[in-house]
DNA sequence: GTGAGAGCTGAAGTCAGCTCGAGGTCAAGG
DNA sequence: CCTTGACCTCGAGCTGACTTCAGCTCTCAC
């Protein structure tokens, strides 16, 4: 673990894509954690840019910062992660990201056809209903698949 | 177009699924009007029905009020739009929503091998860089693709 | 030893897209 | 007419994920 092994946040910039701003703000959040030299700057371990990947991941998928850092915090503590680790975690966002997918493709196969159709029956339509479910639970807003509900907007 | 054609905003909540507060932050916005009583309570006409189901759409497929603003305002003024015209509007966000599945499904199919790979590089991970087009884009974060680039959060 | 550029902090600001609350007004069934 | 529930406005507040800023310090190649 000699100081070769450790990265400045540059490096860590330049390697993950994050802006600095971002691994600060990661790092207040507790999503990852660096040494300090004498000096108080930043030393990442390499471990981190595979945090970082994984927070990416999640990012893109639309999860959420808190629920990234719970998945992080079930990794073995005291030891690197091996790469089954890494896929045991990753596999857990696996189902939600089938879950958007299927969403998107019904809202792209409905999407003609459902503006345009003027059914707009909440029991119908293909868009406000996807899969043929009908729901009743009462709010329409809820008829939409989890996944399409929250806005996914930057 | 007498009175009964009208629908209140209470109405229109329980038809559309969004709330009243939405409602009325959209007429503010420009995205869908109504008339008013003499009492200067909010009267919608049925095709708000029908531009509602399309902002729906839209920010599902995360386009921002503004763009959606600009869409609405390329349906004909002056007449009820047609299905016609519906469908050449949802037509345009067609490539977009192929975009973002595509790029969710390569990161599913990257996921469990990229994030434990170790590979982290640039130029080869399949997360980083799907489809395998190596980007010359200089920053990092440009590789993503521009569908997982912004954080599809809520 | 020194200069330049990389890094530090804490607080405040930003942005989208709503949401909430207070304090009142309107509409319609009885 | 009266009551009740739906509706109104305006402005402030909220959430999440950062970004920006000012003013200062550290590191390291030369």
């Amino acid at each position: 673990m000699d100081a070769h092994d450790l990265l400045t946040i540059g490096e860590v910039v330049d390697r993950s894509g994050f802006p600095h701003s971002a691994l600060r703000y990661y790092e207040r959040e507790g999503l990852v954690s660096a040494t300090r030299t004498s000096g108080g700057q930043r030393r990442y371990e390499r471990g981190v840019l595979r945090r970082l990947a994984f927070i990416r991941a999640a990012r893109a998928i639309g999860i959420g910062l808190d629920e990234v850092r719970d998945a992080l915090d079930r990794l073995p503590a005291g030891r690197t992660p091996t790469k089954a680790d890494w896929t045991r975690l990753s596999r857990s966002w696996r189902g939600r990201l089938d879950e958007q997918i299927e969403a998107l493709v019904a809202l792209r196969d409905g999407l003609d056809s459902c503006i345009g159709c003027g059914c707009l029956s909440l029991a119908r339509c293909r868009l406000w209903n996807p899969g043929d479910r009908i729901g009743a639970q009462g709010d329409g807003a809820r008829l939409l698949p989890p996944a399409l509900r929250r806005p996914p907007v930057g």
